[in-house]
DNA sequence: TTACACAATGTTATATTATAACAATTAACA
DNA sequence: TGTTAATTGTTATAATATAACATTGTGTAA
């Protein structure tokens, strides 16, 4: 087996689950919400999770701790990621900006520094957030 | 009291150390070098480091759960950072660069959300590694 | 100087996030 | 069909971080 094309079992279930949640969720929120499928140790729950972000199928929100969904084509297996994070509300919402995954790919560094991948988190107010 | 010019014990004895190691290090294991010097408990390291990321003299890598001190003029207060980070041997440097810094500061999403603050974290491989 | 407010400390306990280790089973495929 | 890698199941534990509460220190202004 060299690349997966279906997923296990287990992934399946984390997955249908993060897809259906819509927005960032923890690996133990997640553990308490598929136990009735059949799920029963963290450690089950972890390693779904490592193997769909390594597929690219979620991302992990770093500064959060929590796991979404992917609803970006241009993240090729989760290589380049960009979110906008309210600090009000947490409302997380992946960035999709051709200029900006450009511009971020081909950043050099003056240390000569090769980059395969980077996470991007912005932080401040959502529209609503910064109405009140 | 307003504005703290000096640290206060704590903080000093922590940031002391997080500057002299020069890496990036983990908050248990400051723990462990500093209780020569009268700090016994996570908490005292981990109010320490919340002060100090928040004055901006540190700075934690999230992808690592670690913290680094700031070598960055530019990175005011903690609210515009960039790093790079070895995945090989765990090398991370600060990132200055103001061409990158204004572009990320004046990204503006596409929700019209106002940031104020973002982190960015490369990955890949350091000269060093590369040629391994 | 005193009194107030806020910052920092000390301490114990506990919550949250994540991995180690090992045995068993399943799936791809030469 | 045998072999290899991926996945699963399970128990225990490691690593990261915060809650709660009592106490002490510090700047400032009446």
């Amino acid at each position: 087996m060299l690349k997966q094309e279906t997923l296990s079992k287990n992934q399946r279930i984390v997955l249908d689950f993060i897809e259906k949640v819509n927005e960032p969720i923890k690996a133990y929120s997640i553990l308490h919400n598929v136990q009735k499928k059949g799920i029963k140790a963290p450690l089950q729950v972890y390693r779904a999770l490592d193997k769909l972000v390594e597929i690219g199928k979620i991302h992990k929100i770093e500064s959060r701790n929590a796991f979404v969904a992917c609803k970006n084509s241009n993240c090729q297996i989760s290589k380049a990621t960009a979110f906008s994070i309210c600090e009000s509300c947490e409302e997380v919402s992946e960035i999709s900006d051709s200029k900006l995954s450009k511009y971020l790919k081909n950043f050099q560094d003056k240390a000569g520094m090769k980059f395969n991948k980077y996470n991007l988190e912005f932080f401040g107010l959502c529209k609503k957030c910064s109405i009140k």
